[in-house]
DNA sequence: ATAAATCGTTCACTTAAGTTAAGAAATAAT
DNA sequence: ATTATTTCTTAACTTAAGTGAACGATTTAT
């Protein structure tokens, strides 16, 4: 099951059997079962989570209803804007399907990287990349309509469209299920033509 | 004008005389006039920039028709994308004032970190703060109307209202100019009554 | 100073998303 | 297994955005 990270980070950095000890001696892996909230509104965290397997979700809640924001599968992360500011969260995260994952906080990240520089350059990588790829889904939300959007994911994750409920999914694209479920039947109607 | 620059940095870290000099010494200020374009679609840069006084853009051209997707003012900085993968930029960026900004390039960047480890501290703040701002941006983004999109930028950025043309403002908004401004016209009349 | 180009607004019309409600289908709970 | 809950779809109606076009107003170029 750690494989599962090891190979990620092999993409990166290479590690030493040493250095792969000392990752485990932190205790990173927790497995949860599907429906658990790992971070509520107005709650302080200082964890960040890192999907092995599995799915998880952030989200709002804005008038009393959930807007989904965003979604992390394998090999994706998340460190909570209240990890970094000490502020409450101003969102949830919760797991939508049975999860493994690490979690980390950065008193682990500050060892690992005192102990193995290498460490530090990965996660400047990986937050560059990061900070790419969210430009990138930004501007393409802004330039494309609802079903334009629907078929960039149908591309780009269709897994996604798969694993989530389409409600959330919905709510994902900037609009509402039943806007979704009618566009899902446009957009069928125009294949079929 | 250089001062502008050194206060920016003050916020984060201090400056000895000789490392301002250091940074003086790289020739990275640039004066451009209104209209100037820094970069195209198709090419390769190495530049970042980041704007002391004036303003910048960020836009697509599709289907022969520009989607404005980011501005950038006093004290905000832009690396493009193409400076980091090497690839051809999908975007152009261009100034709609006169503008003063530094220009820099990664050797630039590894010669100051390499003499003043301290700069390699700001740029991971720096760039921690922009994922998260560009993280709630976009999170905000998503969950709004456009209507609520434009008064959300009369609170948080009401200078670029005022500075912006507004048919680069709306595709900023995610719509077209005609909506934009029936949109204003709407919010008018409500405040009137 | 004048002509040309760009920009902002308005209007009529079209298209798509929001809303409310109802019912079928699928999932979860007991 | 049956009930309860959640999820998805459909429909009718409302609201807002897209489209194409016209017309001043403003800015830019000469």
């Amino acid at each position: 099951m750690q494989d599962i990270l090891f190979d990620f980070i092999a993409k990166y950095i290479t590690l030493t059997e040493e250095e792969k000890n000392a990752l485990l001696s932190l205790g990173l892996f927790r497995s949860v079962k599907k429906g658990t909230i790992l971070l509520k509104e107005g709650q302080i965290t200082r964890e960040s989570f890192f999907v092995l397997k599995g799915c998880i979700r952030k989200y709002y809640i804005i008038d009393g209803d959930e807007k989904t924001t965003a979604f992390f599968t394998e090999m994706e992360g998340i460190t909570p804007h209240c990890a970094i500011n000490n502020a409450p969260s101003e969102y949830f995260i919760s797991c939508i399907e049975d999860t493994i994952l690490t979690v980390s906080n950065p008193d682990m990240g500050a060892e690992i990287n005192a102990k193995f520089p290498k460490f530090e350059i990965m996660c400047r990588i990986l937050s560059e990349e990061l900070l790419a790829k969210q430009q990138i889904n930004f501007d393409e939300f802004k330039t494309s309509s609802p079903e334009q959007r629907y078929l960039n994911l149908l591309q780009n994750r269709p897994d996604l469209i798969q694993r989530v409920p389409q409600h959330q999914l919905a709510s994902y694209l900037g609009i509402k299920p039943q806007s979704l479920s009618r566009l899902r039947a446009r957009i069928f109607e125009k294949e079929k033509n």
